[in-house]
DNA sequence: CCCGGGGAAGAACATTAGTTCTATCACATT
DNA sequence: AATGTGATAGAACTAATGTTCTTCCCCGGG
């Protein structure tokens, strides 16, 4: 949340909606904050979306569902998504505990499968090295920062001299270290141990199927 | 409450605000409860808001207020965990719409997940017949009873002759039916076509990862 | 049989409301 | 100074949505 303005919108959006029991328009929102524009407060509804603080459906009226912790729901867990895994992309990894949530998008998740679990994000999978680990294109995986790894867990590393990111099963082997594919068809590949940083170990795996 | 097209308007708007957050329009109403046209929901909507049943709030769009104790519960939907699939067992699948929630573990999703779609449960899978298709064991596959089916989908079978049920990819060629394991290790089965019974449709997959 | 009322259809109408476009301004960076 | 980004304005455009009107159908009572 950048300003105070946007603060300001997201209170008027909870107290409209305890109010009216429905959520407001973007005008209801121009004149209740005070606005100017309609512009004004599609830009700042844009940007608190961008930030997971509420949900918008496009070209429907009164689309504004709020998230977060403002309209907690039992049994759901926000997670954000902040990227793609197994392309050649930068990897920022958040926080463990406290982290500003990235522009993007903000997954809910069943409480369940992220159990007492502190420092979950997610990522898109893309790319099918690990479909022998039932994890293919298209899936998102949760992940857990700042927690040890086993041998044989996947996890997602960050290649240091290479800057790359991929999802791999990570095998300690001395002072090198093994990252196998969980794909009959690739080859693992053997780095020394000091060029890997391992961002995340994979706890849960979610499928939307069409 | 005169006719039982009012309660059916009813019902639909509470659940409606349960799943979206937000009332339905004229026309979500026309289409959510198979009416022909706006002016029938209107008029509906006028003797249930004499009636007391609710409150409209006029050239107020999604003006709709339920009165008296119906209340609403928006942001998670609570699904069934029934069964196993992959083993021998008896599947029982309830309803389409109004089920009574059956004795046994019961997982809440976010709407997001199954967003729009009626009758899900969820079934924990047995076995590795689907591993191709990234299900495994110990997964839960999100179902949907009642939809059509195509060729392709990957759906829970109930075979009436040999009482079993099994989660195959199905394939209409005729008048028999090929149930494909997702499996290079498995053969496909053929049976006719009046000894299947499809009990659902995989939507979602779930996994939670030790 | 005629009539009145509850319901239903379908189209039309009038706003409401989401979205987009262009322009402007303050402020920080290069 | 030139540039880029966040934020603001105002208006226009299109789609969504509430409302109204007319006609028609079915059915029970007079």
């Amino acid at each position: 949340m950048r300003s105070v303005k946007q603060k300001l919108i997201l209170d008027f959006i909870e107290a409209f909606i305890g109010e009216r029991g429905r959520p407001p328009t973007v005008r209801d929102i121009v004149h209740g904050c005070g606005l100017s524009s309609t512009s004004v407060a599609d830009y700042h509804l844009n940007v608190l979306e961008s930030e997971g603080h509420l949900r918008r459906d496009k070209h429907v009226s009164r689309g504004i569902e709020l998230r977060g912790g403002r309209r907690a729901r039992p049994g759901v867990a926000l997670v954000p998504v902040i990227g793609h895994i197994a392309a050649g992309e930068p990897l920022p990894v958040p926080a463990s505990d406290t982290w500003s949530v990235p522009a993007g998008e903000t997954l809910e998740v069943p409480e369940a499968l992220i159990r007492g679990k502190k420092g979950v994000y997610g990522l898109r999978v893309r790319g099918n090295s690990m479909v022998d680990a039932l994890i293919g294109d298209g899936d998102i995986v949760l992940m857990q920062a700042g927690v040890s790894v086993a041998n044989g867990d996947t996890v997602a590393v960050w290649l240091l001299r290479e800057k790359e990111a991929t999802l791999k099963r990570i095998y300690h082997e001395g002072n090198r270290i093994r990252l196998q594919p969980a794909n009959s068809q690739m080859q693992p590949i053997y780095v020394p141990a000091d060029n890997v940083e391992v961002q995340g170990k994979v706890v849960g795996v979610l499928r939307l199927v069409a």
